[in-house]
DNA sequence: GCCAACGTTGGC
DNA sequence: GCCAACGTTGGC
């Protein structure tokens, strides 16, 4: 049985709520509160612990690709659904059928040159990344990774991916 | 199942 | 704060 090739995510978060030096300081953290289908969707079906993540500040100045992290562990039911004192209670959901998923992650590193999206959008190697299209609001997207190892180059990342 | 109205995201 | 681009909701 072959090992299930890596993938390649990013995925958004507004830094005033959860920011890759949050994730820093704690070194492990949970992807919670994603209450898209698409995203869940992705999530549930696609993540795999190994898989690797651009850690992008949305909603901010500027915003852009601000660290890496990894997925630890699989998928599993996003524990916020059910704690009523949660922004992100959903109280169509139940233990026995949850609709939304949650990761783990883990830092990696804060990029030592944040990539901001109008750099993301002007590098002609980052032709048709997701995240330069007008009007994408997924907070997860795949990412190719020709595209991955170009954001890292360009961030002057010290993590390598062959 | 359509689609209008409403809500949210997120760059600017 | 604006508003374009989506997503979701709910009446029909």
């Amino acid at each position: 049985m072959p090992r299930r090739t890596r993938k390649y995510w990013l995925l958004k978060s507004e830094p005033s709520e959860y920011s890759i030096d949050d994730l820093a300081k704690e070194g492990t953290g949970t992807w919670d509160g994603i209450r898209n289908y698409r995203a869940r969707n992705i999530m549930r079906d696609e993540m795999a612990a190994g898989d690797l993540v651009l850690f992008y500040h949305s909603s901010c100045k500027p915003p852009g690709v601000a660290g890496v992290a990894r997925i630890t562990g699989e998928p599993f039911a996003d524990p916020t659904q059910f704690d009523t004192a949660s922004p992100y209670y959903d109280p169509k959901s139940t233990r026995e059928q949850p609709r939304w998923i949650a990761v783990h992650v883990e830092f990696i590193e804060r990029l030592a040159d944040e990539v901001p999206l109008d750099v993301l959008k002007r590098d002609p190697e980052l032709d048709g990344m997701g995240v330069r299209a007008k009007g994408n609001r997924l907070s997860v997207q795949p990412v190719e990774k020709v595209h991955f190892r170009r954001v890292l180059r360009l961030g002057n990342a010290k993590t390598r991916v062959r």
